[in-house]
DNA sequence: CTGAAAGCGCTTACAG
DNA sequence: CTGAAAGCGCTTACAG
């Protein structure tokens, strides 16, 4: 590959003024203009942008970690082309770098990035994996504050990084859906929860359970299971839960997989009763099942905007304002 | 951020010396290699691998370039984690540069990638964007020669590359599947087709043909129609199909959102037909749609594989051999 | 085993 | 308008 010595030789002048026509940092004239262009369109020069970046102390990449195993691959997809869309506007390039169950993955993760001198990154978390990898706030959030780039975290908080953060309102999800089912007239409510040893499952149970208790209904254990996410899993369930004979006429389910799963549960072992279906994420697939699954929409584009702007609005303010930097979004009702 | 300077100092020896400890490159005495290490503890000294690369000449980057809009999202999330696991074995980094339906977007999608000194780029092929930017192979291939790392491409072959590349024979596909059809007694094959401008529905459309032909069946035009490739795509053109009134008993579809719609079609408008349907890709949630819809499976692990396999030889053999490096996949059919 | 020096390919004050 | 020099943070032959 060219360098710029050799463009400034075959031009005939020095390496600055090369620098200085490529730039536009300065005025030239427009015979040498002329002849530098010129030299670096015989040489088809480009400009080694490593060594550009270790003299502007800016390498303009910046890093996204994600987890693996995503329940949702629709969401990894618009994530990343929003995010890259994003990045490619303010002339960025993006690293992305996974995490997984191991125990170091997502620091190292974020470590690789740094280390690679990303000006920023963004960390998705899932509680799923976390609870796998044993994930460890305290340790994150050290690692987050001796690296000295801003980590926007997705659908987590971390207090000690000026919760620069986007959050999902678990909670209030199932409440709402549990909510509309009261109101809708239904009191037999079963719910196929993710393991409850994870936060996320847990306080999706919190919403679920306090939704019906507004309405006066009493929270029967019976109507709840814990489920592994995939549809297998949900059609499992469901199946356990109709061999409990407690007469569900509604039921929530963790996930839109496991709603596929239970509502193929339900097509096969008792056609005949009319069940309100809920799943979660709004997977567009639903239109398309029978019996109908409801779902909550994320407001995903939004939200991924969000991040987007808290991560370059703290790339460009070195300056971090402790303002609030916290945004949470709820997902809406989707009725089929 | 500390840089190796302030760890020397701190640890009272050379630069070079906090190098050959980092790096394992020398025999360093215990006592040095403590202190040094003690200095890099109490800094959090963590080298700049920006610097490293400028010096080294290679930066421990690979890219990929991923078509948006893609049909089928678990692909992408597969390929990229499967590329990525594969880059870190080899102790890479990821970046990923996406490119869309204008006119410049693959070619300077490589250039940025090959800019920021990646030592090797895949390339993601996608037919239908590439009429919608009218690809320019010859345009795609000199870029290619210009710049001097390798590029894998997926889905498509550039003979001044080598041919390295990874294939799928989407003929075969569609063959394939004609060829199963009429040995079990379908004769009136439909087939939703993608539009005919690209390549890869021409190739799908032969292999239809050729498959019909070799069972002595006639084509009939009437039983063929062009789509785009939603769910919503497959329902409007089946249903413009049924329309037709020709009885078709079986329906071959362009990929697995086409055959969801069109089974949705088939379900509401004539539901006491039995029509077996194929898709492509099979994904998944295949087992959980009525009427059962057929597929093909694509070997993407073990095409990713191969993939990841070129790209990393030819990024550590420098005399690229001419040899065979093209590879081409068939897919496999899921009967349901 | 360790240090001093040179250099990777750029940019940018400093001169003129 | 342009050149010469210094320096970004590393590594590595060359000495000793």
């Amino acid at each position: 590959m060219a360098t710029i010595l050799d463009v400034s030789k075959l031009a005939g002048v020095n390496a600055s003024t090369v620098s200085r026509v490529l730039n536009g940092s300065a005025r030239i004239s427009e015979s040498t203009r002329t002849r530098v262009l010129q030299a670096v369109e015989t040489l088809n020069y480009r400009p080694n942008i490593v060594a550009k970046s270790l003299k502007e102390g800016t390498t303009n990449c910046i890093g996204i970690v994600i987890p693996k195993y995503i329940p949702m691959m629709s969401m990894v997809a618009s994530l990343l082309e929003e995010i890259q869309s994003a990045a490619e506007a303010h002339n960025k390039l993006l690293f992305i770098a996974y995490y997984d169950h191991t125990k170091d993955s997502p620091y190292k993760a974020i470590e690789r990035l740094n280390n690679h001198q990303c000006e920023g990154i963004v960390y998705w978390h899932n509680y799923i994996l976390g609870t796998k990898n044993n994930f460890d706030a305290e340790r994150f959030s050290k690692i987050i504050k001796s690296i000295n780039i801003p980590v926007v975290t997705f659908d987590i908080s971390i207090p000690e990084n000026n919760n620069l953060a986007v959050l999902f309102d678990h909670r209030k999800t199932t409440h709402k859906i549990t909510q509309y089912l009261c109101q809708a007239g239904y009191k037999n409510i079963a719910f196929i929860s993710a393991r409850l040893t994870t936060k996320i499952a847990q306080w999706r149970l919190d919403g679920y359970i306090s939704g019906l208790k507004e309405n006066n209904v009493d929270f029967n254990p019976l109507l709840l299971i814990e489920s592994d996410l995939d549809i297998e899993d949900g059609y499992h369930a469901c199946q356990e839960l109709i061999s409990r004979e407690i007469n569900f006429t509604a039921l929530c389910c963790f996930n839109d997989k496991i709603a596929i799963g239970a509502a193929k549960a339900i097509r096969e072992l008792i056609p005949q009763k009319e069940i309100k279906i809920f799943g979660f994420g709004n997977d567009p697939i639903l239109d398309f099942i029978t019996p109908s699954i409801s779902s909550i929409k994320t407001p995903m584009k939004e939200s991924i905007n969000e991040v987007i702007d808290l991560l370059f609005h703290n790339i460009n303010d070195k300056n971090k304002k402790n303002t609030a930097l916290l945004k949470t979004f709820v997902g809406d009702l989707v009725i089929r």
